[in-house]
DNA sequence: GGTATAATGATACAACATTGCATTTCATGC
DNA sequence: GCATGAAATGCAATGTTGTATCATTATACC
């Protein structure tokens, strides 16, 4: 790993402002084999380059913003194939769905189970995906004091990010 | 409060199983009259029949759910009829839009402020708004440790209300 | 009543997502 | 190599959700 690589358990969840963004996609498709071998699923082509495309960005796109990137073979795809690589690499852990803006983003790190963080910058439309143990906690009081079984949750947290605050950067 | 206690158990933020539903419906319209006349603005019929449907749910319907329920004249309205109530009534913090579904939902309570917190039934639908305090704090400890300036967040827990729980119940 | 503003009615359209089915690709056993 | 079945893709159509536009109607205010 790369020292300006954003570390998953360093101090900031957002990417450095300049990083090595070769090394960001090569390490989620690196990370992407490894979880298909383990579920014995396949890595094809077509989802590599859709996984790909979110791990190029560090924000959410749209499917249809998909089909216009794509460059595979110089054909545009029809929406359904992105849409069934979305399915797959979401259902993997390897991409998550933005519910609030109908978009996609690449998974930043290990998924950790039930649950899910998502800090929006309204500016730069960058997310971060930091460690939302204290959330869980939250979500487990919450659900007990009101007699609710919890199974799974999505927090999207929209504002500026150390970049776009001002003030922040860093 | 302590981030483990359970909260100090209110009233749950769930229905009671038999409840007086046309009380439900008028308080709801009452506070939607109140809180019109405290910003000047009109609780119209059309407005007024849409967050009618939507009190006579505990559970979220989608837009063109209310377009077919709406009976309003014995006419059909036109989507755009629907959501602009919509609009009007998620302005002024009468209902809240369920991203995760593309649906909407009756407040349930006065507006805390910036965020909200929903725990969706998976097998009857329900949806319940609890006091998101707990949450609140999480948020802002994480975007603290992220130099992330929140401005506002929705969060969706998924799971089985009191009364689908198997042993729960009211 | 007259006038400015807000809301509605109606049509069209844009954006997002899925279904169904024929074809191709791939792993596997022979 | 070749047959086979399961998975993935190509393609067209369609379903669902949400907006834009503009003429008309209702309302508040003078």
């Amino acid at each position: 790993m790369k020292p300006n690589s954003p570390a998953p358990s360093g101090p900031s969840p957002f990417p450095a402002r300049r990083h090595d963004h070769e090394a960001c996609i090569a390490e989620g498709i690196a990370r992407a084999e490894a979880v298909c071998r383990e579920r014995g699923e396949r890595l094809t082509e077509n989802r590599r380059a859709v996984l790909g495309l979110l791990l190029a960005e560090h924000r959410p796109l749209g499917a249809y913003e998909i089909v216009e990137r794509f460059d595979w073979k110089r054909r545009k795809p029809a929406p359904a194939q992105i849409y069934r690589a979305l399915s797959f690499l979401e259902a993997a852990g390897l991409v998550h769905r933005i519910a609030s803006r109908n978009a996609y983003v690449a998974c930043s790190g290990p998924t950790e189970g039930h649950g899910t963080v998502f800090l929006l910058c309204r500016d730069c439309g960058t997310v971060a995906e930091p460690s939302g143990a204290a959330v869980g906690l939250a979500v487990r009081d919450l659900a007990a004091a009101s007699g609710f079984e919890p199974h799974d949750h999505a927090l999207e947290v929209t504002g500026r990010c150390p970049d776009c605050r001002p003030g922040g950067g860093g």
